[in-house]
DNA sequence: TTATAACCGAACACATTGTTCCGAAACAAG
DNA sequence: CTTGTTTCGGAACAATGTGTTCGGTTATAA
């Protein structure tokens, strides 16, 4: 029974444990995907009973995002960055990942799982939502196809990422940023340009 | 060992006997999701035999891979229809999801696990890369960045039908067609047009 | 020092996977 | 209809993983 307890504990021993077991966890990542990793792998690599592995997490999946957290925090801080630039956590997040590459790629790869992959949209679809309302003509009415319009450039987003972090796209942090702002951004600010008021777009 | 036996058998038994556990395995998704179906599950509700299952598929996979081949045809036909305009398969697609919408729900949500989508997302690029080519001024070359767009495009898309699959997003196909273009096109259209020969992109 | 809380690790019950074996049944061909 | 072949059934098996329980040990905080 875990969850995830925000806090630390004062005692030194429950902070041993926990990090042990992160640590084997980002560490047998590397060596073996996420998928595959067992909890008996976790409690070897970290040497760490059993019973009390199930005392701090209920789960593989547990450990992975009690590791998580760190993401949403650069997401949020990079619009502040470049004021006035659409999707500016754009670069930073490319040029960030490129520095932990492998655990990068065993994690968002497709022998990741997945989860991360979930986990990230969430951030992301809240970071966006947040500079699409930002950057709508002040005084106007969000369209009321907005969340598909987050939809369309967090996946985007997303599947650069993957593919990038997979291997399977060969390109520096700008040209990433680059082509994933040529292709969505005008569209995205023709939309938003196009609806002041309840009125619908107005194609042709 | 069976892989993908692309023809049918002759044996009338065989025929039967795969049928059966194609049938459970649908039904048993829409019931359970995908990931928590087993093999066990499969054989009961198929009334198979363990070993006779284990000489026709080798995987809850395999079963699954045998059902989806159709939805390719479907993708690579759409073009003809509307020739001309760019990413024509969208609005088909949409519409022939929604027909069959709690399985394709089971199958893409979050819940399917994303071997559907991983699939799904190889057919896409194909058709995808095949469009944009076709929608190059002629005689032009393909941008460096293509891969890159194709991504973008394709992610954007798969992301709208997973989410809309999912629940998580209420629209008819004809909405989520009309945001998917309108968020991707004009970004597309731009960059195709603005690299003739090894150019750079001329803005405004 | 002392009471408490965390730890270890073995043992357990349970679920799932994939293989093997052989008698029974269904099949296609003649 | 007979015959030789293929498939089926299903039990039994080894292997692996999960999550729980329990009693004894040890580190920690106060």
């Amino acid at each position: 029974m875990s969850g995830s307890p925000r806090r630390e504990s004062s005692d030194r021993r429950v902070r041993r444990t926990r990090r042990a077991v992160q640590q084997a966890l980002t560490e047998l990542i590397l060596e073996k995907g996420y998928e595959t990793v067992t909890v008996t792998d976790l409690i070897n690599r970290a040497n760490v009973g059993r019973s009390t592995f199930y005392a701090h997490f209920t789960d593989k999946q547990d450990v992975l995002f009690s590791n998580l957290d760190e993401l949403s925090d650069l997401l949020h801080l990079a619009p502040a960055s470049r004021p006035g630039v659409l999707f500016a956590f754009s670069l930073p997040m490319f040029e960030h990942l490129q520095e932990q590459r492998r655990l990068v790629r065993a994690l968002l790869g497709r022998r990741g799982g997945g989860v991360v992959m979930a986990r990230g949209e969430q951030i992301m679809a809240a970071v966006v939502r947040d500079e699409l309302l930002a950057g709508l003509p002040s005084g106007s009415t969000p369209p009321a196809s907005l969340d598909l319009m987050i939809t369309c450039v967090v996946g985007a987003f997303m599947a650069l990422l993957r593919k990038w972090a997979d291997g399977e796209l060969t390109a520096t942090p700008a040209e990433m940023d680059a082509a994933f702002r040529a292709v969505v951004t005008p569209g995205v600010e023709e939309a938003l340009a196009a609806s002041p008021r309840g009125r619908g777009p107005a194609p042709g």
